[in-house]
DNA sequence: CTCAAAATTTGACACTGTCAAGATTGTAGC
DNA sequence: GCTACAATCTTGACAGTGTCAAATTTTGAG
């Protein structure tokens, strides 16, 4: 049987990334410590020490289990819409956001690049460029469907992700101010904000 | 005289900010510690204490003078541009862009809220909406002038606060694809995502 | 000059990341 | 089966951290 590891835990690299996860959205990113993943765990405080060089490869592992269930989720979107350019972009944004406020402190530490950028964590750039290469797609199907303007897709794929993202990021730090947030709903906000960038008029209700 | 408080050091508290401004550019948020802070400021490491309640206190302050600086540079660049909309537009956020790239590390620490939002700090607050303010109305000039869209000025102003902001996270956490990046500078690249928003088409040469 | 309040130091505590040494376990070769 | 070896995990230690209580020093007001 080519199992994987069975020694003394079963699989304790996975149960560590699982664990930072949970503790992640239940106490924070401040509350987020080696040794408190060992005792979720059920090991001793240095047995990370045999699958994660530091922390810093931990921490590079949540982020990237974090991006995968992102790209999951938009490449979902994207999926159960297929044939409708502008509700592809729509919903494949809105599920980021979605993402980012059901698990914000995960969300955080996947796109806030607390992984140093000297080393490289193969598994961590592989996802980040699919991912990247994703919103490009979305973004050509978009404008051959004349849904955004012409350009560089790629270039084009900055500017999307850079208003998602930043849209996101901004909710989430609360950096709005209330007086706006009481009067729109977030998906509203989201597709206005949408709207400015494609060349036709979207229709919120069509969406919430 | 009401000079400053003058009892032991001088004015410990703006020393600490400052000595703490300096570490995180020099070590990055991991490097900053209370204790770092202090023996910067050539004080015992229980000093702080007296200035701030606790750690994210000092990372209040600290984020509180990172949006000062933004907002200065920001105002600098629409002041610079007076009866030129367009420009303003461009010129304020590269200037937020500019920030970012030149103290990257508290960039990061000011605007990813690292703050917990259960305690609000009076004077992050108020330099925090005195920013989005600034945002609002120079949106609401640029709509005047029929370069962006009519609109709720403040929704308006989530969206291209957003797009710049998710513009600079995105290369600040070298999240783009360095295809994309050897191909354009950045400045280029800024201006085409504002090309995006804005009604009419920007001619990036006018602003290299 | 006095004295209380403000500012700072000293010392302690629990917690953290990390490493070295040892113990335990599974596996491969015979 | 036995033996070696490598992978896995524990134990113990170290320096560094945030925080607090107590003692100490300094300041300014009366």
């Amino acid at each position: 049987m080519t199992r994987k590891n069975q020694y003394h835990h079963g699989d304790l690299k996975n149960a560590l990334i699982q664990a930072g996860i949970e503790i992640l959205s239940r106490e924070g990113v401040n509350g987020l410590s080696l040794r408190k993943v060992a005792r979720r765990a059920g090991v001793s405080h240095a047995a990370p020490y045999a699958h994660f060089a530091d922390k810093q490869e931990l921490v590079a592992a949540i982020s990237t289990e974090g991006y995968k269930e992102i790209y999951e989720r938009v490449y979902g979107a994207v999926q159960r819409h297929q044939g409708e350019p502008l509700r592809q972009l729509v919903e494949a944004a809105w599920a980021y956001v979605e993402f980012a406020l059901n698990d914000p402190d995960h969300f955080k530490i996947t796109l806030s690049g607390a992984v140093e950028k000297e080393k490289d964590y193969p598994a961590l750039v592989e996802i980040t460029q699919k991912s990247f290469n994703l919103v490009v797609e979305l973004v050509a199907a978009a404008q051959r469907a004349g849904i955004l303007r012409a350009g560089p897709p790629d270039l084009m794929a900055v500017s999307v992700w850079g208003l998602v993202h930043g849209f996101t990021l901004l909710i989430l730090e609360d950096q709005i101010s209330h007086t706006v947030l009481d009067r729109y709903k977030l998906k509203e906000m989201l597709i206005f904000s949408l709207d400015q960038i494609t060349t036709v008029d979207i229709d919120p209700q069509a969406f919430i």
